[in-house]
DNA sequence: CTTGACCTTCTCATAATGGGAAGGTGCGGG
DNA sequence: CCCGCACCTTCCCATTATGAGAAGGTCAAG
């Protein structure tokens, strides 16, 4: 199976697996007698699980240790659980900056007028000029 | 008032000031005698609107479209207010996305056991093994 | 054999910032 | 008057994750 194939069956596009092969991110892959990548059922999986990582939210450096927690036969579902759960606070930080932006933007707008003139009490107040 | 003090008044670090004047998102300071780059009350109000409208959250490019307004005396409140609201949905979109993602990673660690044994149904089924 | 789809590597671009190097300047103290 | 430090200048590189393109090689079908 050549990288168009995986691409497709694994959600992640040709151009992104050469470069998590490139900054080995996952392992490079075998290639064929014209220097094709080739891949098969077990790459997939790893492409698969980055894919769906990537939407959850994880960073590429986080896949990194979900990959090696993986790896380590060693590893405990704690361990596992605590990347997710600090995963799930930046998320949260995150969500509480941008719902505070819309509640500072909704009272701006609500003081901007909807008619046409040139005075707008919301832009001026982000101007630094009280109106 | 050289760079630095602008900075420390505006809240915006000089070299971002640098680069958003390598940008063209606002004018060329005046210079002193030995090229030192000088600015005036004029010149913070402009700083301290881009530092604002960051922490709101907007792209220097729609910061862009903000200053363009100001600038235009024919600006009208409601395309303001169609800038400003066109920010809180693309905010909205994120915060709902970054939810659906919290939500998924919660459900998975749910299930994924506070022990040390290494067996972990989230990660499995983030590999895409069902347990 | 030709054609078109696919693959290779390398390079550039994005957005917004941080950081550093190499060199010039301003100013207060000795 | 000069020293030294803090500040300024420009230029360049790094970051994160990805898209895109060029120039060239390969495969398979017609």
């Amino acid at each position: 199976m050549h990288i168009g194939q995986a691409a497709d069956a694994s959600g992640v596009s040709a151009e992104r697996i050469c470069y998590y092969e490139q900054i080995d991110r996952i392992d490079a892959a075998k290639r064929s007698a014209a220097a094709y990548r080739v891949y098969n059922e077990r790459d997939l999986h790893a492409l698969r699980f980055i894919h769906r990582a990537r939407q959850l939210g994880f960073s590429i450096s986080k896949i990194d240790t979900l990959l090696a927690l993986w790896r380590d036969r060693q590893r405990s579902s704690a361990d596992v659980k605590n990347v997710a759960m600090t995963h799930v606070e930046e998320l949260r930080r995150k969500i509480a900056e941008h719902q505070s932006m819309v509640d500072t933007l909704e009272n701006l707008a609500a003081r901007c007028d909807d008619g046409s003139r040139p005075e707008c009490p919301a832009l001026a107040e982000l101007w630094g000029v009280e109106p």
